[in-house]
DNA sequence: ACGGTCGTCGCACAGTGTTCGCAAGCCGTA
DNA sequence: TACGGCTTGCGAACACTGTGCGACGACCGT
């Protein structure tokens, strides 16, 4: 036996693991873990190495299912649109109540897991996604019902998901931010008041905003701002395109 | 002399290095190097030693002006913020057409360091870095000339922003695949074609938009929808916030 | 009973961000 | 001029990352 090395001290120290101790991978579990992991500890602490750990295999067990990291984000990506609401089209309460719960449901679903924004600028929306295009599709029909050209509909759809995913990406950035420090909303943003004053020393505008608006960080608020927000956005679509107006 | 072990084999050898060779690092030079290199490779080639090499540093010697990757990072998206064209208060084309050149303007940008986009995610907007805060003032300037509430200006500005960090995201992911594909625009897109046509296999909808848009992957096109989609929110803006109208 | 295939994983590699302590230049003071 | 402190640069080291490779075990069809 000319091995160089003996990997174990003898024959009856090798692993001799239980065979089927687990159900084995699937893309599913992997995925759905991932999510787990990321929602609890952040988009830091999503190794491969802890991934595998929580699913009790080894660190590199997952390649055969997924090929790599990135495209195990894409995957979680879609997985997570896929928590959105489907609108229906034909729902008597006319397309902009539907857009606008989709809105609502879209924007909560990045805020639940607001790790996602710092994945989005590389994954797109997840382009192809099963999710990403059964919601698309869902929504466009939506704005078809109601008389919109099928290129206006597109276009009032890639407005108002450009307008969720800005707001998004400011109010997860924040929320991380939060959730790091450990501290409450009000705590936070009085912590980091004495740097704003400085900030806006210049600014006039912005020194009364933020005097303003000093006492009242609130999810409630940042609510009634998206939706102020985004009933801009539905006015000017509505204005643009519905059925009486014309597709510029 | 009892050290251990002598770092060098004879003290003649020791590095001697010719004192100030060169000029001392400074907050802004690494900044901007560090920008350089964001542009010319990417957000996963800055790394530290790489950044350090770029400037004829050791690996470390940044950490004396700037405490962390994180900070480096917020540091660029400011500056990169510092290249969108400030508006103008007073403006006599009106507040539509200083607006509509400030978001063409910021979309540029951030098109120019598509990079960015994966970054936001984490320093949301750089929340008090100076060149937004000054970029913020002015825009609120100009809706306030023209009859906005201070309150109706910043909804009016938050609204914008997030249209155009919306759309900017989705753009940019896209032209970062694109870069990392080394095709061009139109053979890219040709070869993910058979996957977009199997992913809109059911959705009637998607496919004829994905067939009518086939061939016109094109900077223009994307540059036409974007200014549609923000007329669209200007249109908003007018109808709700605009002197003759009334902040809700 | 047995070959082939497939899922699993230990190891290893090249890299990462960041800490620490040392060295060397610069300043103000004695 | 001499000397102490302070600031700046940096090499080594640490803990950890994503991932390729090769071996090994369990399973399936014959």
């Amino acid at each position: 036996m000319p091995a160089d090395q003996q990997p174990y001290p003898s024959v009856w120290a090798r692993p001799q693991r239980t065979r089927r101790e687990q159900p084995p991978l699937s893309r599913e579990q992997i995925v759905s873990t991932a999510l787990e992991l990321l929602d609890a500890e952040g988009i830091d602490a999503l190794s491969m190495r802890k991934l595998g750990a929580r699913l009790n295999a080894g660190a590199t067990s997952m390649y055969t299912h997924v090929t790599n990291k990135d495209e195990l984000l894409e995957l979680v990506v879609d997985q997570v649109y896929g928590e959105v609401e489907v609108p229906v089209a034909g729902d008597p309460a006319g397309w902009r109540a539907a857009v606008t719960r989709y809105a609502h449901s879209m924007r909560a679903a990045l805020l639940r897991h607001p790790w996602i924004v710092s994945v989005l600028g590389e994954a797109g929306v997840a382009y192809l996604g099963p999710n990403v295009m059964r919601q698309n599709e869902a929504v466009l029909a939506v704005f078809e019902q109601e008389g919109f050209t099928l290129a206006a509909a597109d276009r009032a759809l890639n407005t108002v998901v450009a307008y969720v995913i800005g707001v998004s990406t400011s109010e997860a950035a924040w929320l991380t931010r939060l959730a790091r420090s450990g501290r409450s909303e009000q705590e936070w943003a009085e912590s980091l008041w004495p740097a704003a004053e400085r900030a806006a020393q210049d600014y006039p505008r912005l020194r009364k905003l933020y005097a303003a608006q000093r006492d009242e960080h609130s999810s409630a608020t940042r609510d009634d701002d998206f939706d102020a927000g985004l009933q801009c956005v539905l006015d000017g679509l509505a204005a643009r395109f519905a059925p009486a107006g014309d597709a510029s």
